[in-house]
DNA sequence: GAAACCTTGTAACAAATGTTACTCCGATTC
DNA sequence: GAATCGGAGTAACATTTGTTACAAGGTTTC
């Protein structure tokens, strides 16, 4: 059996909770594009991510969606958390963005080190924090933002998490992330090019400064 | 110093956590209508819900309103605890939707009860649980919904909080609520009204069935 | 290389929501 | 009781977003 590398980790737990995580954690690698949890399955692993960025998308009975936010490294998804505890189904969707390498910890541990390590509370307290706030923002750009500023979110949130101003995707695609239609995302998007803020390709959208 | 009635929550946690709460909680009742905690302030105690419901509620830098979610008996507000952990502070204003009886925690026994107390532990995860479920509510409603079908989730919403079909409410405070203007909840209203969901009048609207 | 397919651009139109302006009416104030 | 005010009804219009339809070029498949 292999070690795990958890030296991106190692920062944010003592070193005995590494110890266990070493002992009872799975490491695992998931490529780009694959589904990692998807609406309705139960979890049984609570994922800690060491590299890449999961995409979590939210999903109504007639198949539109919409993407609620970005879970990056040193955090856990919080509603994975939830459904560890709550013992219910997943009520996301969740995608690898990018090549994703992570740990995966047995849900029955959750509890037992919740009282036991500090830095295991900090974590997932932080975990839930985080995703919260992801939410608030989530609830913010739909209320107070038109589809244009949600747009240019969208453009460089995803450049960030991705790491590169150049964006592989077609216009369909960012329009089923916004929960929109294509037409209209093609629409906006001449307009931010006119703005020059993107440049637009077949396929490819490059932000521009 | 009188005792703390603590029956209302007698079930949820472990006798002795119910004893460490009536050493070192205060409580308090606030009228309906009453501000509890605002946008920016920092949040110095955990507010366990014995009795009433709590109306949280977003608001951006232009001062445009959102309504969240209600928080009712059984809760804490996961967004204090938010604070209380993060030390930072609020992003969302908290206002009585009725009269409330709480008990308030001082934030720091926060940590150590979660260590201590298996049903601690199972109150504040809970407690972010159904939060998380009510953001995923709220950003459900802005996405997929209309807004007559956000006006009828609203009316049945606050009528089950406030435990009466008939509401006492005017046009404009549903309008800042749903983030919309008065003229078209005025104009949706007349609609459900003559859908027989509603009947309409000065101050007051009663829904049917 | 022809056919089929995917991606994008664009126009015309439809629907949902927001805005402005004015009216009416009941409640409150003086 | 006159004047004022707040709540509600309504019409006309503007804006934002969604829909349908079609065309033009790439790309892939065979």
């Amino acid at each position: 059996m292999k070690t795990l590398d958890l030296s991106p980790i190692k920062s944010l737990f003592e070193s005995e909770l590494l110890l266990e995580i070493e002992k009872v954690g799975i490491h695992k690698r998931i490529p780009q594009g694959e589904l990692m949890i998807d609406l309705g399955e139960k979890v049984q692993f609570i994922p800690l991510i060491l590299e890449g960025a999961i995409k979590v998308v939210r999903e109504d009975e007639s198949g539109d969606e919409l993407l609620l936010y970005f879970v990056e490294f040193g955090y856990t998804c919080a509603m994975t958390l939830n459904c560890c505890l709550g013992h219910s189904k997943s009520e996301i969707r969740a995608l690898c963005e990018s090549d994703v390498s992570l740990i995966m910890v047995p849900v029955q541990h959750m509890d037992p080190w919740l009282s036991q390590f500090k830095s295991w509370r900090s974590f997932v307290f932080n975990s839930f924090n985080t995703r919260l706030s992801e939410m608030l923002k989530a609830v913010d750009a739909l209320t107070f933002l038109r589809l244009d500023e949600r747009l240019k979110n969208y453009l460089l949130e995803k450049s960030k998490v991705l790491k590169n101003k150049t964006i592989h995707i077609t216009h369909f695609e960012i329009a089923s992330d916004l929960n929109s239609s294509r037409v209209v995302i093609s629409r906006l998007l001449k307009q931010l090019e006119n703005d020059r803020f993107v440049a637009l390709g077949r396929n490819t959208i490059s932000l521009i400064d």
